[in-house]
DNA sequence: GTATTTTTAGCACGAACGTGCTTCTACGCT
DNA sequence: AGCGTAGAAGCACGTTCGTGCTAAAAATAC
């Protein structure tokens, strides 16, 4: 009854993740729609009832590697923010922070380009499947704050933020360059050959100019 | 044998439309992969051979349907660009025709909703469906032709555009408004409460000026 | 009228899906 | 040793899907 398992536990989260991996590599490959219960279990290497020992059902499957995605994602942000803050405001390595930053939510390069994948494809399946909604709305919320505070940064120096008008501006900002990332990532993910990771930057580096023009004549 | 059947062929084609129709709003509502061929003739009030007999297959009946929403949004945005390019060069009517045109990519109203709903539901299908590709790939040359010449037109005045420079500044401008669209439309389909018309139309007009002000100072 | 073709409808099959349930193995604990 | 639980695997049921095929019904040609 009262057993301290705590290798077993651990044994267990393993599993899980490499469960949720296979979920990924699904996804990538063949889609939301293609990860079923037995297409995970044939790409973990497992049957389905092990599948279904650690994820009671389908639904409960894909809500976690949801989860996982958005901490993945959610992590990488929060740690390039700190890089960004520990930088002189409106020094160039804050510039080069900052579009690091910005780049970890674009397809760069593989791992990036799995992540952006499955987050685009949960994101997508959560405005028809009521049980992704809750991570959507949480993955939605912790970018769009973290951009946020990266439009403070950047409209730091000028005049603006002040007034009611000012802060709305600012909104319309961080909603401008959040649209922008996003239509980006989904570009990069439809169109690998022609949005390629050099046109990527390009485009993320021009839209940072024009953020920093147009934040001075206000 | 020799059968002249011209209503024949109209009523069928009026069919096939109404047909089409039934797969927009499963789509909108409940997702593409909700639109199996018996939900379509659910919804439509025909049977599934009823439906089987004006497309072969499920697959056809996919790609025409992704055809159908393609010619229509071309449509909306070629017949814009007419009132664009009739208007002055950099008039405020101009400006006005603009906005208007990419308004036409974002659902601002209940026909706009659906359209760019099942827009972006083929649209992501295309990267794991191939026989989507094709369509895919013509409705992006198509939007990204008219986008380009807008590109064109708002920096007509400026100076670029002459050496490979500026034109490869160009085509970074056209493919960030693209992305911005695209961005601003997923979130408007994803957030509709918090993406309102209201704020698309902001953002938008923000990003106009952002160009128009970055333009100037090359 | 009859004959032909389009239209509409339906059946049946195999495949894939989620899920409840049972079985077999192996390890940890008393 | 014996017991109990977690892990792994599989079976069976009902549902949904695309699709090949057949059959009634309606419209049109002669």
């Amino acid at each position: 009854m009262l057993k301290i398992l705590v290798p077993k536990i651990v044994d267990a989260e393993a599993r899980r993740q490499e469960v949720v991996h296979a979920v990924f590599r699904i996804i990538a490959s063949d889609g939301l729609e293609r990860a079923s219960l037995r297409e995970v279990a044939d790409e973990a290497g497992l049957a389905v009832g092990s599948v279904r020992h650690y994820f009671a059902s389908s639904d409960e499957l894909l809500v976690f590697s949801f989860g996982v995605v958005v901490d993945r994602i959610v992590g990488r942000l929060e740690s390039a923010m700190a890089a960004v803050e520990g930088e002189g405001s409106g020094s160039p390595e804050q510039h080069a922070a900052i579009l690091s930053l910005l780049g970890q939510l674009l397809p760069l390069d593989e791992e990036l380009a799995v992540d952006a994948c499955v987050w685009m494809a949960f994101r997508n399946a959560a405005r028809i499947k009521p049980v992704l909604a809750p991570e959507a709305e949480r993955s939605h919320r912790a970018v769009a704050a973290v951009v946020g505070r990266l439009v403070m940064i950047l409209n730091k120096e000028s005049t603006g933020g002040q007034d009611a008008d000012g802060q709305q501006a600012l909104v319309n900002e961080a909603e401008r360059l959040l649209a922008t990332m996003d239509g980006l990532c989904m570009h990069a993910l439809l169109h690998p050959e022609w949005m390629t990771a050099r046109m990527c930057s390009d485009v993320l580096t021009a839209h940072l100019r024009s953020m920093e023009s147009a934040a001075a004549p206000v």
